[in-house]
Formats: structure tokens, sequence, C-alpha cells
DNA sequence: AAGGGAGACAACCGCATGATG
DNA sequence: GCATCATGCGGTTGTCTCCCT
């Protein structure tokens, strides 16, 4: 028994929106808002169209400020930090870069970074793009810088001497999110670790709330409108991913990499993605002889621990 | 020049979640 | 607390374009 559907296909237009649609659908948000309802938006602008037709189209396309076209390597950076830490949430990964849609990352995830990452694409290969990963955008506004993305820079230090630095910010999410997916070692490390993590990290708080995401970063509220800001998550709904997590799955899964897939990746990740580590292979070698490895990673799909392994053993 | 394959991206589908009565 | 409905979200599919043979 499957779920009625939101409205009768058949009389609702499907396919590909003409430009007298994307004007008419337009004009009507501009003039009266979504009015909260996008089941009776349609009718209401005269368009034959289902209302989550019309909700994606101007969410993805119409709405202001959108921006289309190559990605930058900063942005490259930030969706390759956030799908680490946080898998394919598109949304709150679209939340961090500006102008950006989540179905426009999650199209730019599968078709191009992802086979970057998996080192099955040569560095220069690009059909009607400059060459990947060096594109710039053009006639668009400036990426925010790092700081202004991640907050302020962490400096983290494993259990040995090594330093390990990076520059990506600590993920916070609802709990109830990872609730269903953790496994109870990570819940563990996960949440219970806030206090000692707080000394690392630094995420804007504002009146008991965590805020992230630039100034400019565009999330899209029930609405429908853009939200000009902050992601906003209640305090008590975070918790803290512990980079110790990651530290200790890069070490359990980095020998499942075969050496081609270290170096191509390697290669192009170390160039392009991450600042310079203070560390080198050597010492990531003595740190995996020497991990007593109990995978404490958590939310991450198993299923799709490959590239992220790929990831983590070159971050 | 034509056809096939691959890539890119727009759009759809259906489940999860939240809001409301 | 429960049912219903609308919206949000991520996975998947369809279609168009480009490139290669």
């Amino acid at each position: 028994m499957g779920r009625a559907p939101c409205c009768d296909k058949a009389s609702v237009k499907r396919g590909p929106w003409s430009p007298e649609e994307d004007t008419k659908l337009k004009e009507y948000i501009e003039k009266h808002g979504t009015g909260g309802n996008w089941i009776a938006l349609p009718q209401k602008a005269g368009l034959k169209r289902c209302g989550k037709s019309c909700r994606l189209r101007w969410l993805n396309y119409l709405r202001p400020n959108i921006k289309h076209g190559d990605f930058s390597d900063e942005e490259d950076r930030i969706i390759c930090s956030l799908y680490v830490n946080i898998g394919s949430r598109w949304s709150i990964i679209a939340a961090q870069l500006p102008g950006r849609t989540d179905n426009d990352i999650k199209n730019y995830w599968n078709t191009k970074l992802k086979k970057k990452l998996m080192g099955l694409l040569p560095l220069s290969h690009h059909r009607k793009q400059p060459s990947f990963p060096s594109s710039t955008l053009q006639n668009s506004p400036p990426s925010p810088s790092s700081d202004q993305l991640y907050g302020e820079y962490c400096t983290y230090t494993p259990l040995t001497t090594t330093s390990f630095t990076s520059n990506i910010e600590p993920f916070s999410l609802p709990s109830s999110n990872y609730a269903s997916t953790s496994t109870t070692s990570v819940s563990h490390s996960f949440y219970q670790n806030q206090d000692s993590m707080q000394q690392c990290y630094h995420p804007t708080r504002d009146n008991n709330m965590l805020m992230f995401g630039s100034e400019g970063s565009c999330s899209t509220s029930s609405d429908g409108s853009c939200t000009q800001g902050r992601e906003i998550i209640k305090q008590e709904e975070i918790g803290y991913h512990s980079y110790n997590n990651d530290y200790n799955f890069m070490l359990n899964h980095s020998n499942n990499i075969n050496d081609g897939e270290k170096s191509c990746f390697g290669e192009w990740f170390s160039q392009t993605l991450l600042t310079p580590l203070d560390y080198d292979l050597e010492d990531i070698k003595q740190l995996i002889s020497s991990s007593s490895s109990t995978a404490s990673f958590n939310n991450v799909d198993e299923n799709k621990t490959e590239e992220k392994a790929m990831y983590y053993y070159y971050y």
C-alpha cells in the first residue's frame, strides 16, 4: 500500500520547465510569497504543476542569488570536508555554501567530485570546464574565506606526539539524526566528550544556540524563502564530532586502500583540498602500526567507507 | 555525417519529519 | 496520544548534450 500521491499526476504538467512557467512562478512568488502553502500555490499562480515541483524549481533555480557553474577549490574543500564529517546531508552542506543548492552539490559530488576522490579521473579531465580542480567561478561573488566558513582553525593533538592540524570545523548535528545510526561506541565518544572537545572547537554561540554557516550561506526555510544566515540548532541537541574518532577511522581503514588509489587521490587531495599537514607518510605508517584499533568512527554509512577512508588517509 | 556511449544536470519519487487539529 | 497533512530531504531516473568512432 503506497502513499497517496501529493497531486493528481494526470492533471499536472511534468518535465522541464518552460521560460513562461518560470516567469509565472517567479513573478507570483515575488509578488505574493509562497503563502506557506506550496500545494495551493500552482493554482493561484496559474500553473499546471505539482506544488512540490514548484517548490523545487523555485529553490533550485529561480530564487535570488542562486549560483550555478564551476565550483571553486574552496567549495570543493568544504564539500569534501563536510561529506566526510556528516555524509550525504546535502542540505546541510548546501547551507555552508552561499548560493549553492543541495541538488547542485549532490549532482556535483556524484558526477565529478566523488570520481576525483576515487582517483578515477585524471587531474585535468573536464569536458566543458577548465581543468579541474583549479576552476574558478566566473562572474560570481567571491567565495567566503575559510575563516568565514569554518570559524577558527583547530589544532588537535592525537595520542602520539605527531602534530595533527586541521582547518576543518567540527560539525554539529541534532542528536536525533544520529541516534538511529550511531553505534554504542560512537554515541559515547560523540556525545560524552563535549567538555573536552569544547576546549578545542569554537563554534559560534549565541543565546544558547549554536550557529554554523557563513553570513552569505543560503538555506531554505519551510516557506521556501532563502534564509540568509546561519543554520541554527539548539545547543542541547548538538554533539561534537570528535577528531579522535576520525583519526581512529583513518587508521583503521587506510590499510584497505591500494597504492594506486593512495597516490592518485593523495596527489590531488594534498595539492588541492587541504592545507599542508604537519605529518608525513612515515608518521602515518607509524601510527597505523601502533594503533589498537577499534573503529570508533560512527557517523558514516559503512557502505560508503571506501572513499571516505581514502580521504582520511590523507587527512 | 550518423550513431552510440558517457557525462551532466534537471526533475521526480517516496520516505521521514514536523506541524496542526 | 493519535491521525492527517505539508514540507524537507536524499536517492534515483530521465533527458539533453557532447564526444568519439
